[in-house]
DNA sequence: AGACCCCTGCTG
DNA sequence: CAGCAGGGGTCT
């Protein structure tokens, strides 16, 4: 389930593959998860960024190799880590700080390839030579290099080539602030919940309120806060929200830094699986004891979605 | 705000 | 083998 820090972890792990290579062939076995232009469009560009908004991923293509934005063209050392280097960066700008908050961001490429993993969704990069054929395979991107693998065995999530200049008004892409930006102040988040009756959760769930939050991480946030997931979010209190707010960063902060949480399917660029599973506190855990004061957590239903909690701990 | 849908692998 | 799980969109 690739939230927040898994799609951040599957685009720094994709940038040394990827970046100023040029897209040789096409190739998309299951056209139900394509949508936007023809693929064919992309073949001869380059990629000249890969940026992530929410638990969004867009790929820049150019026509030309000079256009190349942001990212690593204008961060030498920060992103050209290369292929094979497994040092975690986790003092890098904090995973995201450094991404455009929307409005008015980074210049995309000619063409943006807009990739939404769902639940089971992986993008892989993978060395010359072909690899057994799987059902659960349903796009090929070739490069000089190698091929970037698209699989999703529930085919939740989707490709969307689109032109740059369209993804300003992309429905899609309407979503809430970036938690890791500067910019995602206590005061920012209290503005989310104030005067709100939707429990605290449902409200950390909102993409449209805030990005890139899923069930994990809200669930694993408000643990740390001390916060119970039911609560009507405009019944936080300042000390609350401020205490949110932090857990929020420190949770997802972490999680990147440990490249994400790997259940059963989510893995990164590289097909290495998160290692964050081990510090959940509450999330998949029902029953086991709360690292913090040990009652069992608890599992609830909060719109057709598992909440894992502290019945002690989560006021 | 809740029901339903997409889809497939795993569980009971 | 029926039913559950779940991000997110749509519909009621």
């Amino acid at each position: 389930m690739p939230e927040l820090p898994e799609v951040e972890t599957i685009r720094r792990t994709l940038i040394p593959y990827l970046l100023g290579q040029v897209v040789r062939a096409v190739h998309l076995f299951t056209p139900t998860v394509w949508r936007g232009q023809d693929p064919a469009a992309m073949v001869g560009c380059y990629v000249t960024g890969l940026d992530r908004r929410g638990k969004h991923l867009l790929i820049s293509l150019s026509r030309s190799p000079g256009s190349a934005h942001g990212d690593a063209a204008s961060r030498p050392g920060a992103s050209d880590q290369p292929p094979g280097g497994a040092a975690a960066r986790s003092a890098d700008g904090g995973g995201g700080a450094e991404r455009s908050a929307g409005s008015g961001g980074p210049a995309l490429g000619d063409l943006v390839l807009h990739v939404h993993l769902g639940m089971t969704g992986r993008l892989i990069f993978l060395p010359p030579g072909d690899p057994a054929p799987d059902r659960h395979v349903h796009a090929r991107f070739s490069f000089d290099r190698g091929a970037l693998s698209y699989q999703d065995t529930r085919r939740f999530g989707y490709l969307e080539l689109l032109p740059g200049s369209s993804l300003g008004d992309h429905p899609r892409l309407r979503l809430g602030p970036e938690p890791l930006d500067g910019s995602f102040t206590t005061e920012v988040l209290r503005g989310m919940l104030a005067g709100r009756r939707a429990p605290v959760k449902a409200v950390l769930l909102d993409q449209h309120i805030m990005a890139g939050i899923g069930n994990i991480y809200a669930d694993e946030a408000l643990h740390r806060a001390g916060v119970h997931p039911l609560r009507p979010a405009g019944d936080l209190g300042e000390r609350e929200v401020e205490t949110l707010r932090d857990a929020l960063r420190e949770v997802l902060e972490e999680a990147i830094a440990a490249r994400g949480t790997t259940f059963s399917d989510y893995r990164d660029g590289e097909g290495r699986p998160g290692e964050f599973v081990s510090r959940l506190c509450v999330y998949g855990r029902e029953g086991e004891a709360c690292p913090r004061c040990g009652t069992p957590v608890a599992r609830q239903r909060l719109g057709g979605r598992s909440t894992y909690f502290c019945p002690r701990c989560q006021k």
